[in-house]
DNA sequence: ACATGTGAAGCGCTTCACAGCG
DNA sequence: CGCTGTGAAGCGCTTCACATGT
């Protein structure tokens, strides 16, 4: 099974789906064309990038709005429920451990871990803060399998290999590093600086 | 003269400029395959990318850190300070408000606006939390040109045109929403839960 | 009539492979 | 000799344009 679906598509899967739940209630179908100018795209990429779900639309009609939602988050594993232990319980972690609660439905914050004995045993949110020596009984015993990284940037790689070590496959990095893993660890990075830079490109031309 | 250097080179010159900081101290040159190594690329496209800078290697040797990182920060605009102003003074806008203050250099952050005035008047890092009113005179007065966005997706396209109309040119959207800006305004969007589905995504099918 | 699904063309990025040069 | 700079090939993503199906 499991088809190729490209990276660039598996990427707007998610905006798919964003653009799904912001649709006014009653709705029951929607064009290519619809999708594609709420997301500021082109509604050629939109089918394509539909069409590797295999095909659900209605050629005259459009796509019906429960079965595509339905679809893409069963593409997506969003039909199951993710468990995601943060490391790092700075300002980021704990913006973010928060922010999770209210936002992120699918993803369950199961572990917060930090090496400072300042904050070990404190609370951030609704979950107290422990020392990384627990960090592996606490992935397998909870079941997690994402990890996010928000300490700084001189602790990062031995916190991924920790991670890695203690059985997680995917780690989203907020730290300003390139980490190494071992393979069949998926890690995505989110880096305010690189961001920033860009930005600071782009503007110093026009 | 503005080269038009390709989308993907602008991305890594931030990378580029990280990996020479990270540099030992003394270290006078490297080659492509050293930042390749330290960046998990392709040799290849590392001299291709720095080639579109102009030609600053030397054969047979590598490139002068000094003058490389010189003519990556001038790229990138990295030679001016660039101001910042944030408006969301939750969780994220204040921990990127304390982050900045640490680590990023070449941005200053001089604004931390909400509307909410439970928050306006409190102090977040070194920032006083001010009134969205105030958002143009400020931008204006302290020459602000880049805007991030940490507010809740509903009051995001909001937010974005009121940066717009104050004469943000660049703005980093943290909202889970795909912000629709004038000709002329570039957007960046950092997104955890798009992020989190890539992850689940990945995770699922292995 | 209308909107999807898709070959094919277009385009940009990556990678190779080697000429060029210190 | 070693490493850069770069044509050219390879590859994947985007976009077009239209055949297909209801």
């Amino acid at each position: 099974m499991k088809s190729p679906v490209p990276p660039a598509t598996v990427q707007r899967l998610p905006l798919y789906l964003r653009a799904l739940d912001d649709l006014p209630q009653g709705r029951t179908s929607l064009s290519s064309t619809d999708l594609a100018e709420h997301l500021g795209l082109n509604p050629a990429k939109v089918r394509k990038d539909l069409s590797q779900l295999g095909s659900y639309g209605v050629r005259g009609v459009g796509y019906d709005v429960e079965h595509l939602r339905f679809q893409i988050r069963l593409e997506l594993g969003m039909d199951k429920l993710w468990r995601v232990v943060i490391v790092g319980a700075g300002n980021l972690g704990s913006a973010l451990a928060n922010y999770g609660g209210l936002g992120v439905r699918g993803f369950e914050f199961v572990g917060m871990f930090d090496n400072s004995s300042e904050k070990i045993g404190s609370q951030v949110g609704s979950l107290p803060v422990e020392p990384m020596d627990q960090l592996p009984g606490a992935v397998a015993e909870r079941g997690a399998t994402i990890g996010i990284v928000t300490v700084p940037a001189g602790a990062a790689q031995e916190v991924a290999e920790a991670l890695a070590k203690a059985g997680i496959k995917s780690i989203l990095n907020f730290a300003p590093t390139v980490l190494k893993v071992p393979e069949g660890v998926h890690v995505r990075r989110v880096d305010l600086s690189t961001e920033l830079q860009v930005l600071s490109f782009y503007l110093s031309r026009q």
